[in-house]
DNA sequence: TAAAATTACTATCGAAACAATAGTAATAAA
DNA sequence: TTTATTACTATTGTTTCGATAGTAATTTTA
């Protein structure tokens, strides 16, 4: 991997890995819709083509925010998963969807996403929940 | 200006207009270390180009996220001044900061950043202060 | 007050990234 | 055992980016 720092600054440093179109929605499905195949990620509305997707993968999983593993019992799908520095970056993603929804509305149809009139705080604490049970679920049934 | 938009998810959409390599920047140097012109932006140690920089300040503008103006007294320089709009991204910054600070040593050189290890919303509040009290300050000057 | 410097850009053009589509290999289902 | 699914890679335009040069208005300096 060749060096895609600009600075030395963290916020730029930060955006050298997850400032790009993509990245931080593939997180969003990932986090809030739970999606967790290369299908799953394609299917997204936005239509990010397999190229884009595969190359995307390859670098957040390269900075641990993802990874990839196979379920036992089934050679074909691959799982992607976040991890938990990945999953510390659920309250920089509330906080976009909260500004979004509060600002961007009379120049673009926003959805209304449910829950989001709740206390931040809660917000992230339930997602982050919710996705490790997810994975926990995934993980365990797998095994058996 | 054609539509930007890929779809009317609140994520989606902020990240259509935020979601650059050079946007959050530039509204970091705005915010976090009050810069004000074209060429304060272009010193930046991550070396915008002028014609990416241009495009950004007049995409920012069309969005309501920054302002332009002249200050009385000098028909040189353009001032461009944050909105409130743009100020409530605040959070997202401090907290991106606070995430690469956090993860990406291991990749990369970071600046520590003073304060940074003090409670999250009171940095945010203490920095929205301090951009306000710049604003009014140079406005006020201005108009004397 | 004329020349030099500063500021804020725009223009240009090669390089890089993105986007749409087609194709391939392995696995699983019918 | 054929068909479908999944996860990609490959290819080829198209768009965006990035480095540099150039221009116009204003301000400073000699």
């Amino acid at each position: 991997m060749k060096d895609i720092f600009r600075s030395s600054c963290p916020i730029a440093s930060t955006l050298d890995i997850i400032g790009d179109k993509w990245s931080l929605l593939i997180l969003r499905d990932m986090l809030l819709h739970h999606k967790m195949t290369f299908k799953d990620f394609s299917a997204s509305e936005e239509k990010i083509a397999p190229s884009i997707l595969s190359s995307r993968l390859k670098l957040l999983t390269s900075y641990g925010l993802i990874t990839k593993q196979k379920l036992a019992g089934n050679k074909k799908e691959n799982i992607y998963l976040l991890t938990e520095k990945a999953i510390e970056l659920s309250s920089i993603l509330i906080d976009i969807s909260i500004w979004g929804d509060k600002h961007l509305r009379e120049f673009n149809r926003i959805n209304d996403i449910e829950g989001l009139d709740l206390d931040r705080s809660l917000i992230i604490s339930t997602v982050n929940k919710q996705y490790h049970s997810m994975v926990e679920n995934i993980v365990s049934s797998s095994a058996k």
